[in-house]
DNA sequence: CCTTGCAGGATTGTTGAACAAATCTCTAGT
DNA sequence: ACTAGAGATTTGTTCAACAATCCTGCAAGG
């Protein structure tokens, strides 16, 4: 068996096939980076759910790779957050719970609102061009609840953050923020109602974002915290509630 | 073999929970991790100075491991920051630069004002025992200072603030220092003059434990946030006497 | 009923060799 | 002095095999 799932073995797993087919479409880069690539998707799709074990033979097997690669692969994920190691026993898709919930939230805080009050101290002041990609994620987030796609609407409002943490032009700052997006994806997953997490905050986003563009940044970081606030008790009742 | 212990139920989860911590730290040794410590300790001594390169083949004899177990190490050190990989060429020591300083810096001041000042709002007040840790770090850092060893004055320096941020009790925050904390390291290592760099320090960080000492945490985190900004620009003026 | 100890089977950790691909070095020729 | 190019060196990747560890199931004992 490839994964150990609490789902039942409808035959042999759906999302199997899926992977073989995307290891057929992709030819660029290195394998390792391939693999990777397939791996996150299935993962950040939720075809691999938290808790899951990933088997190094039959993994092998689908992406048709070596286990050194493989292994490097899982490393590749290890970085980004979407796998964790286990010495002797294997890589697991992590399973956060509410004390992750509340350590992410508290460093999302402190950041993102720290990002949107420094735009104000910026010595040339922000290009309005900068916000373009963030006009784009709401756009897109707005699209998708319309078509009731409320996963879409969650990745929508990941990227839209994402960017909005871009703006500090900070590299560290950004390679944080993938992490956490990557941990927020998987705590996504464990939510049974996807439309209340995420209906409230695109209005919330829009707004935010007009604030940017009228450069009234002080209104926008606090509006940012409660958001944030908001956004954690949120999590924190769908967990309980799950 | 298991030796009778007080009924208290408070006491015996502790000492579980203390068997569990040791034996976390004997499973801790893989081969790649143990020669990933090797390389750790030469490059934050200085003995692998900025910029040099790592040979795979001389490191395999040396640290008597596999190549692919070696490359396993240098992928955990790249994840720490201490090490670069750049495409066909090998991997490196970073070399960091005035920019990166900037970075690093407004990352430590948004980080640990808010640790300081987050302090303030806890429920239960933070147990004056959990302070110890930092009061070894200083008479550490006096005692290295005494003997004219400033390296070593930076090192307890780096570790004073690596407790500062452990007082949050955020598993992310402490990861995300352990990298910074590497980063300034190997920034310390191309300063010429280590001690008009580290003495000022020696003072303010015991004004700062003795701030929390006595719960003045407002005062503490305009203080660290004024020391921040000061550490850095000595900094960068180092950067350009070099 | 619960725990303990022990096989064996399965999985991960590590190694060495081999080859491909890129970079570096040094010589030859202009 | 400069460039082109062949050869040597180093890194990137794969594979097969062995060692070390963990998991499973079962039987013995309290």
């Amino acid at each position: 068996m490839v994964i150990s799932q609490p789902a039942e073995d409808d035959g042999r797993q759906a999302w199997l096939r899926g992977v073989a087919a995307d290891v057929a479409r992709l030819d660029r880069s290195s394998s390792a980076e391939r693999a990777a690539d397939v791996l996150r998707r299935s993962i950040t799709d939720g075809a691999l759910p938290p808790g899951a074990q990933l088997s190094e033979i039959e993994l092998t097997e689908v992406l048709e790779v070596s286990r050194n690669t493989l292994r490097e692969a899982f490393r590749l994920l290890t970085h980004e957050g979407l796998l964790v190691y286990k010495l002797h026993r294997g890589v697991f898709v992590p399973e956060l719970d509410e004390r992750d919930v509340v350590d992410i939230y508290r460093l999302r805080r402190v950041l993102e609102v720290d990002v949107v009050r420094g735009l104000a101290d910026r010595v040339p002041e922000l290009p309005a061009s900068r916000l373009e990609p963030l006009q784009d994620d709401i756009e897109a987030a707005e699209a998708a609840a319309l078509a009731g796609r409320w996963p879409a609407v969650g990745t929508a409002d990941l990227r839209f953050h994402r960017h909005l943490i871009g703006l500090a032009d900070s590299a560290r700052l950004d390679e944080i923020t993938g992490r956490l997006v990557a941990e927020l994806r998987l705590l996504f997953h464990v939510i049974a109602t996807p439309r209340e997490l995420h209906e409230p905050y695109i209005a919330r986003n829009r707004r935010l974002f007009e604030l940017l563009e009228a450069r009234n940044y002080q209104q926008a970081a606090d509006d940012l915290h409660q958001y944030l606030l908001d956004s954690e008790r949120g999590l924190l009742e769908a967990f309980k509630a799950r």
